[in-house]
Formats: structure tokens, sequence, C-alpha cells
DNA sequence: CTTCGTGCAAAAACTTTGCAAATTG
DNA sequence: CAATTTGCAAAGTTTTTGCACGAAG
């Protein structure tokens, strides 16, 4: 399954494998292929489409719907991804391992738009320090209409 | 069900019973339970817990869980609501027209400091709109550790 | 009065679990 | 080889739906 030389999802194979064997857990196919999806792909997937896509992908390798499940929640359990939702959609997972990115979410159709802003982020430095705080992390979801449902409107 | 004298409350209330006229539907009293609890509380409640929540506070009012379902669902088309859900806890609902959500929290003693920054909303303005977006709302949490909880930090 | 809403229980959708066979270290 | 993982199917959960009765307009 090395079709990919790529430094950085190299390190997050690495990662994985490193919990894996603090866990006296096993590196198997199924679970490379799911890390290799959700590394390859944009888009944050849920688990049933993330089933398919790896179906189509990799028609020799099977895999079954509770190997998805079972990763995922081992993924979102060692901190190497993170599960998220916002309407109507249903839960989503995303590697948490990407360069830090907030959201923007469409509140009608549950399109997730990630971005990153520098000057937010010395912003949100600022105000911490003001108030005595050392900051740790920060959670920022923009919630609005995107383009495509804007014209789809009715009206 | 009228013991809150409260403008944005009313404001939102009569809100609801617009979206409900326009529909033809009827307002009730499990509907406004369900608003109204959603408003008094700052927490974000997954069915269930609304379900428990409201069946305790109004004993007098007899509702089932699939009412709450339909109601978040309703609220949630309408846009006065919506619902997100992070890492393994379910889906939570929350007002969509609340007062800004801007809170610098302290992981530690859970303490919570509100603010208020233009330039940043201004930037999510401008993120909004490079990408299409209307922009309606955002969540921003801060998470650090309040000076307080750095000086008794054991050690 | 007519239509919609409700609770209940059944159905559907989603997620987890038990087990025997297969794979990993 | 011993121990974990897998797919499958069954068991749990969560969410939606159908229906007859009650409430709202």
């Amino acid at each position: 399954m090395n079709f990919i030389q790529n430094l950085e999802y190299d390190h997050l194979l690495a990662e994985f494998k490193k919990v894996l064997k603090e866990s006296l857990l096993k590196f198997t196919k199924q679970r490379e292929v799911i890390l290799q999806t959700l590394y390859n792909f944009p888009e944050h997937f849920s688990p049933e489409e993330l089933h398919v896509l790896i179906k189509s992908s990799y028609p020799d390798i099977n895999i079954g719907i509770a190997t998805i499940y079972r990763t995922l929640n081992l993924l979102e359990n060692s901190t190497l991804a993170t599960s998220l939702s916002f309407g109507k959609a249903g839960k989503k997972y995303e590697l948490a391992n990407k360069p830090h990115h907030d959201h923007l979410i469409c509140k009608n159709c549950g399109k997730i738009i990630e971005f990153e802003d520098k000057k937010i982020e010395k912003k949100q430095e600022d105000i911490a320090t003001k108030n005595g705080f050392i900051l740790t992390g920060h959670v920022m979801q923009l919630y609005g209409i995107c383009a495509h449902c804007q014209k789809n409107k009715k009206g």
C-alpha cells in the first residue's frame, strides 16, 4: 500500500504505528487504508461514506463497516482524528493533525470549508494574555449560507 | 407559560409563532416549553437531555421524546436553532439567535470570561465573503489556564 | 369542526459487540 | 504459535414514522 511518498503522510503513519505499538495492537491493511483515505481526501467523511469510498478505491481489500467504526474510534481515542457534525448532516471524521484550521459551515447543507487566519489567531493570543490566561486551544466556527444554497433558495 | 418578561425571549417567541403561522402549523405547549428551555439554559442539549430536563421542569406537561425530535427538527429547519457535535458526545442543539458566544474558558476551574473583538468579527466577515458565504453567526471559544489556576498549580 | 400535534409503540437507521476464522508480530 | 483483527450477523442505540386520540385555530 505504499504508493505515496510523502513526508507528511509518513509522519502520520509512523505516529499511528507508534500508537498501535504502545497498546500492543496490530497494524493491518484495513487500518492503513482508512488512515490513507482520510489523509488523501480533503473532505470530512461519515463512516458510511468512508466505507463506500474505500471499497471502490481498494476493490482487492475486503472491509466491513464494523472495521471502519472500530478504526475511527481508535483514531479518535488516540487523538489522531476528531469527529464533528453540524446541522442535519451526520457525524464526520477528519484527521486531527492537519495544520490548525477553523470551520466555515453552511447551515443549510452542512458543507464545511476549512480556513486559517493568522491575524485572528494572534488576536486570540492577545485576548488571552490580556486576561491573564495561558492559551491552550480554541474552537471557532463561522455559520452561514454557502453560495450554492443561496442560489437554490426558492423565492 | 408566560412567566418571563423578557424582550429578547418575546422576540424569539414571536419569530417562532411567525414561522409556525407561515406553514399553517400550530403553537402548542410542548413547542413553547422546548423553545423556552433552550432559551433559559446556556448549555447545549441533546434531545434526550432536553427531554429529561423538560419532564422535571414542567412535571404537569406530558411530553414524549418523539415530540422533542420533531420540534428540534422544526426549529433547525426554520433556522431558529442549530445542532452540532464534537468528538464522542452526541448531537447537541442550541438556539441560533442567541447573543454572541465568545468565551475565554479556564480548562482547570471552568471560569468563563466573555469578550468581544471587533477586529476578529470583521475578519470573520471577510473570510465568509471570500468563500461566497452569507455569514449568519459564529461560535468562538478560547481555552486556557486562568491566572488564578496558574498560581495554584501544584508542582 | 377541520386540521394538525401528540404520545405511544413499531420501524428504520446508525453503532457496537460476540464469535469463529484469518492475519499479525 | 499466541494474540489480536476481521467480517458477519445479532444486539444495542438513536431517530423517525404510523396511528388513534386530543388540542389548536
